[in-house]
DNA sequence: ATATAATGATGAATTTCTTTCATAAAACCG
DNA sequence: CGGTTTTATGAAAGAAATTCATCATTATAT
């Protein structure tokens, strides 16, 4: 078997001209190499060099070997580079997950930096996954999840990032848009507009029209933040965002905020990863960088986490 | 360091899911293939595989890894496909160094059926040399040597081909036209036209005028059999040529022939090769079709070696 | 020419590395 | 739960590579 090590003592053979030299340089003595040309010859079943003079000169097979040896070596330092770049924590990819749709600017803001600072490392955002979030994070899917929900599950921890309230969004012509808190009674007549994702993970549903048993007329799905909050301002619907994304479009759009109840809905943004196996280096900074970095957009600096007042 | 069973290890789990599968398609125990994963993440110092229940799951490092062994192993498997072509000797590369100039189109006919006959053999046909042809066989610039002068050398070995009379051509309209046999005295007055060689390897003035104590009135090269014999055949000069190689052009240009002599310029042709190593086959298989061909080209079939009376 | 240095080849002894064996631990399945 | 499948591990055995000592050959210098 053609072995890397073969590769080796060609190559150097070739380089140096003397076996005597090639075996200085792979710190072995001329010894090992000549019976380890000489156990490859009688594998390969042809000469590779042969003696002329006091030195020795490739045979055909032996040059063709030479240029294979060049080629195939290269080949393996820059693999053991590649791993040594994995094995320092330089390089790799985070597979993040999102559970949260409107938390998109925000991460963009996280990852743009967080590339420039780990040139070798890809991310890979995902949205969708098979069962849960929770689940692709302990199954390997992903590195880490970014959830308002960390169901506890072992082997994850859960590091808060900020808090936030979901605010009902409506258009500044709505009847209700005068009133500072809105009930689930006061909804039962609207079209409810949300990300598609199901009805249990839409905290409007499950945390503010179920427990007083009662829904809104209708429920669309819309994929965009913006087309839905176009939606809204037109009259077209109602739908309920984090308040720091709603203060983004207040000035933009004919929108209305209000309360969802009389607390408000009161969430708080996590990222998750799993606890067991250490994290890679750069695993830390980025969480280190998500946690540094606030939901409100720079234009709007000072905004913070502070609920919103509509 | 990363050696190839690392990267076949690495491939048949990937390929197979399972260590124990792998060992069984690389013939080796488990535990074999667990301690030299075992060792080979110590040396990288990075995890390749983690446990998923009782399966193995690759790290990015080991992904990565399994990327490389597919591309390294593919060529490790070429490289000793080709090496096997070598060693069969299918595969090699034949320099035939030829000291004959006016052999060119013999030598055609023999490499052309050679070629069909070893497809993976590359033909190189030299006829320059540093110092002469049997050095340049002896020192393993040429495995091949074609020449009418084997010079007795340790090592070497030469076959006779086949034998040929060296015959003067001149113009038909030449005074000496009408003789059968041109003597030196006839000729010292005339230009000879002769290959661009060395005067020592030139047999008309070493084998004819040498010993007769005279010369031509001068002496030029010509590279091209063809504009040679045109030369010759204007009356701008004389030539000494092989007789099958004048058969081939008395019918198209105004040439007549004439012994060198008394009894002719008899010559004979022999290939060479080092007698020491044992030739590849393809060298006896081109000895042995150099043997069956003889000067005279298809359309003078029959005319032979025989020596060809002007 | 002859001595000297350089180089490769070789066989036996040694060392190093790999592989196996036996067994444990963990995980999946019915 | 018990049986089966799979990986991990330590010790022993086996295989392979390496070294040591030495010889043969060739080139170089005296």
């Amino acid at each position: 078997m053609l072995e890397r090590t073969h590769l080796a003592i060609i190559h150097e053979v070739h380089r140096l001209g003397t076996l005597t030299a090639a075996a200085r340089a792979l710190n072995l003595s001329q010894s090992a190499l000549s019976h380890a040309i000489r156990r490859l010859e009688q594998q390969a079943g042809t000469a590779l060099l042969y003696k002329h003079g006091r030195r020795l000169r490739f045979t055909e097979a032996g040059h063709y070997l030479c240029g294979v040896a060049e080629r195939l070596l290269a080949q393996f330092d820059h693999a053991e580079t590649i791993l040594g770049a994995f094995a320092a924590g330089r390089k790799g990819s985070l597979r993040i997950g999102v559970e949260c749709h409107p938390c998109h600017r925000w991460l963009v803001r996280v990852v743009s930096p967080f590339l420039a600072r780990w040139p070798e490392v890809d991310i890979d955002i995902r949205r969708e996954f098979q069962f849960s979030g929770i689940a692709a994070l302990t199954q390997h899917d992903i590195d880490m999840l970014i959830t308002p929900d960390p169901l506890g599950a072992a082997g994850l921890c859960f590091t808060p990032l900020f808090g936030y309230e979901m605010v009902l969004v409506i258009s500044r012509s709505h009847p209700l848009a005068t009133q500072q808190v809105a009930r689930p009674a006061d909804l039962t007549e609207e079209i409810l507009l949300s990300y598609p994702v199901k009805d249990e993970r839409l905290d409007i549903l499950s945390l503010f029209f179920t427990p007083a048993q009662c829904r809104p007329r209708g429920h669309k799905h819309v994929e965009d933040t913006e087309i839905l909050l176009r939606m809204v301002a037109a009259g077209r619907g109602i739908s309920a965002i984090p308040d720091w994304l709603a203060a983004e479009y207040l000035n933009e759009l004919p929108l209305s905020t209000l309360r969802l109840g009389e607390h408000g809905l009161q969430k708080q943004l996590y990222i998750g990863r799993r606890d067991k196996d250490r994290p890679a280096p750069f695993i830390h900074c980025f969480l280190e960088m998500a946690k540094d970095i606030k939901p409100a957009p720079p234009r709007a600096q000072g905004t913070g986490a502070a609920p919103q007042k509509s």
